[in-house]
DNA sequence: TAGAGTAGCGCAAACGTTTGCTCTACTCTA
DNA sequence: TAGAGTAGAGCAAACGTTTGCGCTACTCTA
């Protein structure tokens, strides 16, 4: 007998039928009561809403949505790419969409198609906004979009002329880091690049460039080695960084960070006595490696909660075009959403330059 | 004009009617060809689903469930726990269940009551089975799984007395990688251990002294500290061990074998040169640390994929109790499920024992 | 060639809601 | 006291399917 309602009938499913017949109502009334839409009167309401209660009346949420074109439900697709990101994107999403009474559908895009997976997923459920969370090069990506009649949200990019992006401002976490790098001493700084050319890649490079020129130093292209997000390609890179004579990196990411630790390492060296390190995103992978590791926190939940929040306003919106009325989501601005990362939270993979490195 | 349907018509939301009325047929008539059940003349057949593709029909998922009573959409519970095994059974379940037709909705259990969760989300999406991926108790789980009266699975554990669990043989799993480094001529092996007198952690510390016995060695209480899932407790344990003799680890997570490797790192002692580590589960993170960790594979994905497809044959013989054709679900059979673990993956974090330790 | 059998298709009733409209009966005000 | 106004509640249509049943017209066999 716990406050949950799948209880009590376990088969019959109380339908609103049931429920008016025993109130001796009409079905629209015991709708309107359920709702409180409509005028009802007290003793009605309280009767209804009693013997609703006591056969455990917990509405077909199929017909409504049926009635009301209203699903409640929201997709997410995340590209299947090991990263710490996009968990806890998603754990935040999920989180957001059920206060807001949506369940979220989370679709793993192997294929690198997102469209594919959207059309999968729209054939068997139907959902009322998409949440894409992508690597996908820009062309890509526009298809998708122009293949849907959805609201929808892109997080963790910015597509240059689409005004539903969340993004993380990493250029700027990127300049926090390595800002940290060039306080400590350190004048000749790598960047363990992610994926050049694209979105997030460049954003990294040139917070990583723009905090170089600050503390006067060029941004040499040797100082620059590509290892993507792939953990495998970084032994190599981090070996081309040391060949440029670095005494400290900043990776991209979290997952290669800790494997070019692991890469100094493998090769006798140490973080941060030989090379310092510094990344971005705080993870419990962070914390978990030797040394643990110093890096600018990025507020990928955040981004999750306005991604939802985000597509709910537009859902909503779109449902009542011309109903100015202000409700609870008190964000329901557009336009691209840069977040500012933050703290840089320091632990033990970078410490001051010394002259004997 | 790609291949996928939801472009053709952005608004109108091509229906059964407007499909019938171009090809002059009644809706039951296009109905049946969709589905292609009963009979259909050839020529009507061929029209109608030509005129279907040209009006971009796509069918209202909606509204057939509510006909059918079927969703088409299963719901998988996993603590909000950072665990990359739950990582990959999310991702393979929701493969096995997009392949079978299904959406895989995706909650996370925060305040550790499942029933509340599946509660939730059942108000607002109809799910027609639930996996549930728990670290629960015994009576909490239980109580959540009285309390719905869908089909469900349980994964990740055995619940005595519960036939729908798949697990995975983590005895077995300890058993392999304990057995390595007594192999490796380890004599004094520490167990670092999960959470004792729960199921998991009661499994692997059997493995464990399993394979002790098995080499003639004693499996001292003194040789195991608990560290739970939390790899802050890890440091107090590993010191543990090391005062306890151990010249092995055999770590019960790799989460908590990582920050063991850490630890004795920052002590100053070295894996494998000083002490051996083994754990279990393969995952980037295994291969993305100095040393990189051996291992035991853990079979994951099978787990998600074995769920999805026992819960989705519990789903149809539901819905069609008496009919004994057998269908695609190869695995219809009930029964706890234990998965066998393997192989051992030799990487760098054990090395043989030598006097000098 | 007449009767039986059947292939092809339409009819209409559901599935469980939501909601605009209608109707009654009541409470006001003038 | 008569008329207007309104609160409370019912009626019924719709949402887009699925599917049992029934009807027509055709193809057989004897």
């Amino acid at each position: 007998m716990n406050s949950s309602g799948s209880n009590t009938q376990s088969r019959g499913k109380t339908t609103l039928r049931d429920v008016a017949a025993a109130a001796g109502v009409n079905v629209s009334t015991v709708s309107r009561v359920i709702h409180n839409k409509g005028r009802v009167g007290r003793e009605t309401r309280e009767r209804v809403l009693e013997i609703a209660r006591n056969l455990g009346y917990q509405g077909n949420p199929i017909a409504r949505a049926l009635k009301t074109a209203q699903s409640s439900t929201i997709l997410m697709v995340v590209p299947q790419i090991e990263n710490p990101i996009f968990a806890s994107a998603i754990i935040s999403a999920e989180n957001a969409a059920r206060r807001a009474g949506y369940a979220l559908l989370v679709a793993y895009d192997h294929a690198g198609s997102a469209g594919q997976v959207i059309d999968d997923i729209s054939r068997s459920s139907l959902v009322e906004g998409v949440i894409i969370a992508s690597f996908d090069d820009d062309d890509q990506l526009r298809q998708t979009l122009a293949s849907t009649d959805k609201p929808y949200v892109v997080i963790n990019r910015v597509l240059p002329g689409e005004s539903h992006c969340i993004a993380i401002d990493t250029r700027q976490a990127s300049l926090i880091g390595v800002r940290h790098l060039t306080e400590l001493g350190h004048t000749r700084i790598g960047h363990l690049a992610g994926r050049l050319g694209r979105f997030n890649g460049e954003m990294r490079r040139e917070g990583w460039a723009l905090a170089l020129k600050e503390a006067g130093i060029a941004p040499e292209t040797s100082l620059i080695a590509e290892a993507g997000y792939n953990p495998e390609r970084v032994p190599g890179a981090v070996d081309a960084l040391l060949c440029a004579g670095v005494t400290a990196i900043h990776a991209a990411t979290l997952l290669t960070g800790v494997a070019a630790i692991a890469r100094l390492y493998a090769l006798g060296r140490r973080a941060p006595e030989d090379v310092s390190i510094v990344t971005m995103h705080d993870d419990l992978l962070a914390r978990v490696v030797h040394p643990r590791v110093t890096t600018v926190r990025l507020p990928t939940e955040e981004m999750g909660e306005l991604a939802v929040s985000r597509l709910v306003a537009q859902i909503k919106r779109r449902s009542a075009p011309f109903d100015d009325a202000k409700d609870d989501f008190e964000d329901r601005e557009d336009g691209v959403l840069l977040l500012p990362p933050g703290p840089l939270i320091t632990r033990g993979s970078a410490a001051p330059f010394s002259s004997g490195q």
